[in-house]
DNA sequence: TGGGTCATGTAACCTGTTACATGATTAG
DNA sequence: CTAATCATGTAACAGGTTACATGACCCA
């Protein structure tokens, strides 16, 4: 239950569309917590029903209608509860399919493992630009949230973003000699 | 679609009944993959479906009748075909709830932030702690299979889970002493 | 005239979680 | 006597992915 967990953060800064929604996670969140535009659309329905967020149709000329999503109490009760407990695998149980494929790459040739790496690295320098633009990104919200506190915790996020891309690089360095070495 | 590929990866060493498969899991990729038991016997049911495994149903008298899968051709050519294709967001997008809720910590007092990463430090701990035990228990598995080489691969991935659970820690603690000052 | 932005979704399918059920044997 | 080990699952529900659909407006 976590993707309706961090719509109802979003809406809690302000009223929003699913299409600001989505944008605002693939600009932000999108690194911890990846989500199909479908499922937001989806998801906002069914929060709707559960009573955590209202709906207002807005009629636009030059541009299609949207609805604006809005945070009832019990939506803001919701956040807070799931903001409050803590459960004993926060942050452990993380499902990784690249670390399962590791875990059997004795399947593979040493070479093609080399590869694999590689490219895993590369992937995690590409991630490490882009928390560069989400920074920038978040710079912007920043500008337009009152309460300024609330963006700090944004950077924390981030920051642990850096600490992963640049560990999971030097992991990658690491084993890539290794297996250059035994070749 | 990555536990049948974790399951695969395990049949390809020999044939398990899926007890097992369940004990294996738990016992190695658990922290990359956590699976629910229940989970494991339908999709091994839904494996032998799509032919990738045949079953065995092996009659036993002091303890419960137990069902044997062992690896088809097919299924030996999904799981190199699984292992050989690579896609561009592989280690990259991993869905971390804990993230997600620090990023909407503004939301809760300094004082529940930095007791929450506290709780989180120590179960990165535990899961290090944990780690350990997967050490030892994938030098078990190490002497019952025949090409050790394989193994070399068990070792890397638990090498992963130290850097990241690791560097988990020194994040939780940089990020303690901020709140800390400027509290 | 082709691609980007704005804006919303549906349908089918796949995967994961939670709760429950059963019952014998064995070791401390 | 009680907890662990062995061994298998079902049912209901929740959450995530993939593919597809529509259509106007604007900028180069």
């Amino acid at each position: 239950m976590s993707l309706k967990h961090g719509l109802l953060g979003f809406l809690n800064y302000g009223s929003m569309t699913g299409y600001e929604l989505d944008k605002a996670f693939k600009e932000s969140l999108d690194l911890f917590w990846m989500a199909q535009t479908s499922q937001i659309y989806r998801e906002l329905n069914s929060m709707e029903k559960l009573g955590w967020l209202t709906s207002e149709r807005i009629l636009q000329e030059d541009k299609p209608n949207k609805k604006l999503y809005t945070l009832t109490k019990q939506g803001r009760d919701e956040l807070k509860s799931w903001l409050g407990k803590s459960n004993n695998n926060e942050g452990i149980y993380v499902k990784n399919g690249f670390l399962m494929k590791i875990f059997f790459s004795g399947e593979r040739s040493t070479d093609e493992n080399i590869k694999a790496l590689k490219k895993y690295k590369y992937n995690c320098e590409k991630a490490l630009e882009r928390l560069g633009k989400t920074g920038s990104s978040i710079d912007h919200y920043k500008n337009q949230i009152l309460d300024k506190d609330k963006a700090f915790y944004w950077g924390i996020a981030a920051e642990y973003g850096y600490y992963y891309y640049m560990t999971s690089i030097k992991w990658a360095d690491e084993i890539i000699k290794r297996l250059e070495d035994i070749k």
